[in-house]
DNA sequence: CACGTCATGTAACCTGTTACATGATTCC
DNA sequence: GGAATCATGTAACAGGTTACATGACGTG
């Protein structure tokens, strides 16, 4: 559901083709909501069905075509009202938690791995995030400059704040995922003892 | 995918009919892997075909019927297998986060509700998991007495140290979750002053 | 003329969500 | 006799995953 808004989101700033989209998503909002373009292209056409982007055939070259999508009004307000509205939360289902609370049914061996691949999962992640955040800081990343190059002064502050704020929630968590992961390891090792 | 695999670590404990497992399920597993008795019973069901658990038909009362099930040798085995491969994370898909990023697009108010409910949301989960982090500290999850109950002494510590290393895990989001929100209130107030 | 990248998907499948459905048994 | 709880699902749908598919354009 989340995906829809996500779009939007990029949408706003200005149109774009649904390939630039995707570009676009995948170096900014696709840190926080990943989608495969599988997902991106039909996603777009629905919400083209609803009325909340339009998008123009262009043409390209001789024969080749490409769409250009725009917010409309309705998607504006459907972007409002989104952010405006109670999330819903997921239930949770954290498959390595879930692994962790079991680890004595295997060997101390098979659980440090596990652990060594989660802290190699969320360094992965973190760095990943940790690179928006320069970003961010640097005003280097593409979408936020397009976002801001059409954002009255009074509201870059705000915006690049939330951004920020964003994306240190993110950091933040992969370190705890990593602290808590070497915890495990050392915990191993006690009980390997 | 994971389901399969929080069912079998409640079954290998000992035998359970589906309701009993559905329940040990919601007050231990659960909390850490949520699923609806509408995609357990037929998971079970699923399971059985491959193998991995078997049931035998009780009876109960004149007419009623329940179906006891059983961890197999290859449940086992695949319970252990799981245990020992490669987790696949799921990539990131974090609507709080997402919505996080862009709430200069709405109202100040409307931003701190968000972050309220955020607050909301996580201090009823931490309250859950602290909770079980006290059954467990004393022993009185109903789950834990019954896999004490067929654990060698020698595994009884490994088996308390890594269900209280799992909640401790989830405590600490939940903490950190409420941190950030927290401090997401801090950063409305003064944007909006 | 070959390769990268522009451009856009379809199809099958799995997992999970929501709502609904039904009847038996046990205990007060 | 009525309520709680035992006992087990089905059906429809939404959302996400994986694999595959196709062709045009631009540049060296």
């Amino acid at each position: 559901m989340s995906l829809r808004y996500a779009l939007l989101a990029i949408l706003r700033v200005g149109p774009l083709s649904g390939y630039d989209l995707q570009k676009q998503f995948h170096q900014s909002v696709g840190h926080v909501w990943h989608a495969p373009d599988s997902q991106i292209y039909p996603e777009l056409r629905k919400m083209e069905q609803l009325g909340l982007i339009e998008g123009e055939e262009q043409t390209r070259g001789e024969r080749g075509t490409r769409r250009m999508y725009h917010v409309t009004e309705a998607g504006d307000r459907a972007f409002v009202e989104w952010m405006d509205a109670p999330l819903d939360y997921q239930r949770v289902r954290d498959p390595a938690h879930l692994r962790a609370a079991y680890l004595e049914a295997t060997t101390p061996d098979s659980a440090r791995a596990f652990l060594q691949r989660h802290i190699a999962q969320w360094e992965s992640e973190l760095s990943q995030w940790e690179g928006e955040l320069d970003r961010i800081d640097a005003v280097a990343n593409p979408m936020l400059v397009r976002r801001l190059a059409v954002t009255a002064d009074a509201d870059r502050e705000r915006t690049i704040a939330y951004k920020r704020f964003a994306y240190e929630g993110l950091v933040e968590r992969a370190q705890a995922e990593i602290a808590w992961a070497r915890r495990g390891l050392a915990l191993v090792d006690r009980l390997d003892a």
